[in-house]
DNA sequence: AGTATCCTGGAA
DNA sequence: TTCCAGGATACT
């Protein structure tokens, strides 16, 4: 589900085709998603989109956004004619828009924006530009991956923790970006126990550490993010990442790199795997 | 530091 | 029929 290779797939797909568009009305289906005053945006045009971590932000010329956590099952989903028809509903989600998980629907002159979440974790939030920054979301975000994060800035934030170091890697407020399926393959990558104290770490561990998640999250961005659940661009289109998992998921099958049977345990309330042979 | 919570669909 | 998935937060 959406992590920050997710995230900024959408982000890039809205930036592309959203930009210049104007908000003409707004369907509030289920109105807890949306808070904020929904006459801020009528008649608004769409500057550009921001993304912060797992966050995103899409900007207005009025002085007024929109803020968005999709969490796991929402998406953003652009129909307009600037796209081909046919690449606008995926296979898997294989309906017409909206459907009945279909909570918002943003009327655009010549297009449309769905705001699709099953199990309705998302959220959207109107709110002034200045504002953004003071959500508690953004506000208390740590240093991003590929952004502010270092490898000296992530060996210190390793080093001053005693917490395992995979719920660590998932704790937005330390550092911004990873959530589980991409500290499952970086572990993995980086020969690491995920129940390893997260202080107890090496040097050479950590730096190996901070190098695979900048592999793996790179290499999510590169083919459109992962599907495994109900991820889809904002063209309703699936990413690839889950063919390509190293250990993620893989609970009972054989090691990719040396055929030890992968085990699963939980760590911090979410599903850790792990090989008992390659990490140590 | 660990756990319940929001919610639904799909799997066991 | 029950359980499980997990992002972030509110709890204990």
């Amino acid at each position: 589900m959406p992590e920050l290779p997710e995230v900024e797939t959408i982000r890039m797909g809205l930036q592309k085709y959203l930009v210049g568009h104007t908000v003409t009305d707004i369907d509030v289906r289920l109105p807890k998603m949306l808070t904020g005053e929904v006459q801020s945006l009528i008649g608004a045009k769409v500057q550009g989109i921001r993304r912060f971590g797992k966050g995103l932000v899409i900007d207005f010329d009025n002085g007024y956004s929109l803020a968005i956590h999709i969490k796991m099952t929402g998406q953003l989903v652009y129909k307009g004619t600037k796209v081909p028809k046919e690449t606008q509903v995926s296979e898997k989600v294989g309906k017409i828009l909206p459907h009945n998980h279909t909570h918002l629907i943003f009327h655009l002159n010549n297009a449309t924006l769905y705001y699709n979440d099953i199990r309705q974790f998302g959220w959207l939030k109107i709110l002034k530009t200045a504002d953004v920054k003071e959500l508690p979301f953004f506000k208390d975000l740590g240093p991003e991956v590929f952004k502010e994060l270092t490898l000296s800035l992530f060996s210190d934030i390793v080093k001053r923790n005693k917490i395992a170091i995979k719920p660590l890697l998932l704790e937005q407020k330390k550092l911004s970006g990873v959530g589980n399926i991409y500290a499952n393959d970086a572990l993995f990558k980086a020969g690491i126990d995920p129940r390893r104290k997260a202080h107890a770490l090496t040097d050479t561990e950590i730096e190996k550490l901070f190098a695979s998640i900048e592999e793996v999250m790179k290499k999510g961005i590169e083919v459109g993010g992962s599907s495994e659940w109900s991820y889809v661009n904002a063209l309703g289109e699936e990413g690839e990442y889950q063919k390509i998992f190293q250990i993620y998921g893989r609970e009972g099958k054989p090691c990719l790199v040396c055929g030890t049977v992968i085990e699963k345990l939980v760590l911090g309330g979410r599903g850790t795997y792990l090989c008992p042979t390659c990490q140590k």
